[in-house]
DNA sequence: CGCCGATGTAAATATTTTTAACATGAAATG
DNA sequence: CATTTCATGTTAAAAATATTTACATCGGCG
């Protein structure tokens, strides 16, 4: 009689083979039910099914296993939204939209590694990578900013780093109020994606965008 | 500051006489020093000199002391938002920009109350009291955007409540990734104030604000 | 006075955190 | 091929936390 097989993580003998990836996945799977305060190295220790001890040969605590959560979603994030991004094709004010659209999606869809990566007071300091993976997705949202601000007038011209931070701080606010479905989030008569692009047109208007006589 | 919040250490006997007041200061406390994660009853209650089972007379449980705090927070939020704008003293644009500069100046200098309101994860949804006091803060943002866009002229006049969102996301946006000097956030070379006060007046440009044709 | 509810303590148990000593196996070394 | 090494797990144990239960103190109220 085989008892192991089918279902269930592989047989294991004494070594696990993959502990540091299964244990950045139970951290968002407690993240997800129970908020970054939630998670301990004894329940992902559990989930994995190894030794309360054994998650401490990989991350020295509980804040650099949320730090790698973190540092693996920042690069998701990156991808995302360059992704949405796509260098501006084919117009950079839509692909503008697409890319806010994106970001809201990867707080929806990826709440624990949004929690991860801007709620869960991971300190940027003594983590140069971390601090990296941050801003090279930021870098994403301020070359689209240098692209829309490049269509305005040279006189008028804002700078492109403001219109970024500008940007990804609606984003930032609107996913972290209004952003996540699940429990324990205001209500709002709009969509966050409705008002989220709202939000950019008027801001962007405000800029003097869209220059295009087209629009009103 | 430890025993008691009154004035000096009075020598208490058996009872602490004002022990759920001295937890909320401790939670404070470890939240600025910690961050929501910190938080623990062991470490509250030796703060406030009691046994661990102590607190439990109060909260039910780690996340009701928290919800408490937020709550507190609420409220000394929703003074601060009022006082600065001032029922739109002497003019509501003015008194909207000052209230922006509340609105950091609260995240900034109660960072710990701050994080508990929005970032702690306390769920909303079974907490009437706390909901009350979060909406009844975000109802000075929406007064004061019920003025503003009054001033706008009938026809392109958008949704107060709206725009309220739109300052609201975007305050707690820079709030959340910039407004707190203390470690661990990001720097940008734009102070947080200078940084909302120019996104407000760019997003109410984009509104048609001011209407005053004294301005460019 | 004597009870009674609110508030705190003590003690006990379960869980978590963290370290130290030991075990296993796979890859490198000779 | 034997052995050595090292990353990776396990056990065991001490300290801290969480949480409940039974008991203590105090103030107020009949």
């Amino acid at each position: 009689m085989k008892w192991n097989q089918d279902d269930g993580p592989p047989p294991r003998g004494y070594h696990h083979g993959n502990l540091k990836e299964t244990l950045i996945r139970a951290a968002l799977d407690l993240i997800a039910r129970k908020g970054p305060s939630g998670v301990t190295f004894a329940e992902a220790a559990r989930f994995a099914g190894v030794s309360p001890a054994a998650p401490y040969r990989h991350f020295r605590d509980r804040d650099e296993l949320l730090a790698n959560v973190a540092l693996r979603g920042f690069g998701l994030f990156e991808a995302a939204l360059a992704r949405a991004w796509d260098d501006g094709q084919p117009e950079p004010l839509a692909a503008f939209e697409r890319m806010g659209r994106a970001y809201l999606e990867f707080a929806r869809t990826e709440p624990a590694y949004y929690s991860a990566m801007f709620e869960a007071g991971v300190p940027l300091d003594d983590n140069q990578e971390l601090r990296a993976a941050g801003e090279g997705a930021f870098g994403v949202i301020r070359t689209a900013a240098e692209r829309l601000v490049a269509q305005l007038p040279p006189q008028g011209r804002p700078p492109a780093l403001m219109v970024a931070l500008h940007v990804w701080a609606m984003a930032h606010g609107i996913a972290s109020l209004f952003g996540r479905g699940d429990a324990g989030r205001r209500k709002v008569p709009m969509s966050p994606d409705e008002l989220l692009e709202a939000g950019v047109l008027v801001y962007l208007r405000g800029l003097g965008l869209p220059s295009d006589p087209a629009v009103t």
